[in-house]
DNA sequence: AAAAAAT
């Protein structure tokens, strides 16, 4: 007879969380021992059963926010799909199963991604298989719906990653004909660190009574990235100022953003020609290549990655120290998601936006979209002389960055933020009156408006009653 | 106007 090894029972808290034992290793094994803010607040918010719509800054743990309750309530012994999470592209459907897979391990849960341009048969095999999680992107989740190799009809959890994206006109019809599949009651989440006025109708659409947690105002700042804006002067290269950039000490690895695939090819190729190890990221790659391309930025064979917004949400880089925004992004939602690429956990990060005479009307419009947040520079600020030299060439504020790979900050604690906000017109605006003194700031002028001030964390319905 | 997502 074999003595079977009973495990200590420990490690049964996630920080003040209690969690499922096997879900305790697993996130001990992933090196989390605490959870984040969005986590402390969406996990028993989930399990409670109600719907939520999930609020919180770029990188600040939201994938296992609603991991790890979908992952303890699979009924592993139920050979059915019980949860489906949708993501707007097919790296970040990679990342996400990746994630509740590493989760799911110890419980025997299965999570299979579900996404285009791979070959449909192993995904077949999968679903034919046991498959309890099924991540995936709307096309392809489609199809494999109307070809009857997934059937959604007894699952029980729906997440939205990314909302606002999946909801906006290019996701909404796809998003309704799969959620047309789901016939059986189910709980709906909606999670991002965006979502504009546009999309409550939509959200409304799809959820009901919904916990609304609102860890972060949408866009707001992170305190371990420093956000930067260098004018190129009419005339001057941006690739040079790019070239600058990415030889500077504290640049380990770039992601350099551009607005359409032809763009990001021609300047791949211009910094393969100075010598940068560089690869491209966007749509028109075949799927092969774009698998490629993130592989080696994620093993460190790359200095520099050149995508389009396809990689400006979710995706997840350990070491990655720089963001690029070369061309400037078409939203100020899409702002926020590109430089939420790096400075994620409380690692520390850099954006830095270039700014020729040309963008400063968009760019303005982006910024003022933005909440404010001491750090973070406004629409008033001036151009200086000498601007792109001090912008290119100036430490890291907090420059406890080795070599290689960020910390992760292990005791799994994102910065907490005191700073309150205040609702107004149709967005959320950072009030800078902190609780305590105040900061050597200028931008708490709403302070003094008397305009209503909500909890910082903040968990009302949706619909105020 | 562009990018993404099924083929």
């Amino acid at each position: 007879m074999t003595t079977q090894t009973i495990p200590p029972v420990r490690d049964l808290r996630f920080g003040e969380l209690p969690v499922d034992a096997r879900i305790a290793g697993a996130l001990k094994a992933m090196g989390y021992t605490s959870p984040t803010p969005i986590q402390e607040e969406a996990i028993p918010s989930l399990r409670s059963g109600r719907d939520v719509i999930g609020l919180a800054r770029t990188g600040s743990g939201k994938t296992a926010g609603f991991g790890i309750p979908i992952i303890e309530a699979i009924r592993t012994n139920e050979r059915r799909v019980q949860a489906l999470i949708q993501t707007p592209t097919r790296e970040l459907a990679s990342q996400v199963a990746t994630m509740l897979n590493a989760l799911g391990r110890q419980s025997g849960v299965r999570v299979v991604a579900v996404y285009g341009g791979v070959g449909m048969q192993a995904q077949i095999n999968a679903l034919r298989g046991n498959a309890h999680v099924v991540v995936g992107t709307p096309g392809r989740v489609f199809d494999h719906l109307t070809r009857g190799t997934l059937d959604l009809r007894q699952t029980r959890f729906v997440v939205l990653d990314e909302a606002d994206r999946m909801l906006d006109v290019g996701f909404a019809p796809a998003i309704d004909k799969i959620l047309g599949h789901v016939t059986g009651p189910r709980q709906t989440a909606l999670f991002s660190a965006t979502f504009p006025g546009e999309v409550e109708s939509l959200a409304a659409r799809h959820t009901k009574d919904p916990v609304r947690i609102a860890v972060d105002a949408p866009g707001a700042a992170l305190e371990t990235l420093e956000e930067r804006f260098v004018r190129v002067v009419a005339g001057n290269d941006k690739t040079d100022t790019l070239h600058d950039i990415l030889i500077h000490d504290e640049c380990n690895l770039a992601l350099v953003f551009r607005r359409t695939t032809h763009k990001a090819d021609k300047l791949a190729l211009d910094l393969e020609r100075r010598g940068f190890k560089v690869a491209t990221l966007h749509g028109r790659r075949s799927q092969a290549q774009r698998e490629k391309a993130l592989g080696a930025l994620r093993a460190g064979h790359l200095k520099v990655l050149v995508a389009t917004d396809i990689a400006a949400r979710g995706l997840d880089i350990t070491g990655l120290t720089h963001v690029v925004n070369f061309d400037l992004p078409d939203t100020a939602e899409n702002y926020t998601h590109r430089i939420g690429r790096t400075a994620r956990m409380g690692a520390n990060g850099i954006a830095i936006t270039l700014v020729a005479p040309e963008d400063e009307a968009e760019l303005r419009d982006i910024q003022r979209k933005l909440p404010p947040a001491p750090g973070r520079e406004t629409p008033a600020a001036e151009p200086r002389r000498g601007a792109i030299q001090r912008a290119v060439g100036r430490q890291s504020r907090n420059d406890d960055r080795p070599g290689q790979r960020q910390p992760r900050r292990n005791d799994g604690q994102a910065p907490r933020d005191r700073t309150r906000f205040s609702e107004q017109g149709n967005g959320w605006r950072r009030d800078a009156r902190p609780s305590g003194p105040r900061a050597g700031s200028d931008h708490g002028s709403a302070a003094s408006t008397g305009a209503p001030y909500y909890p910082f964390r903040s968990r009302s319905a949706g619909a105020r009653g």
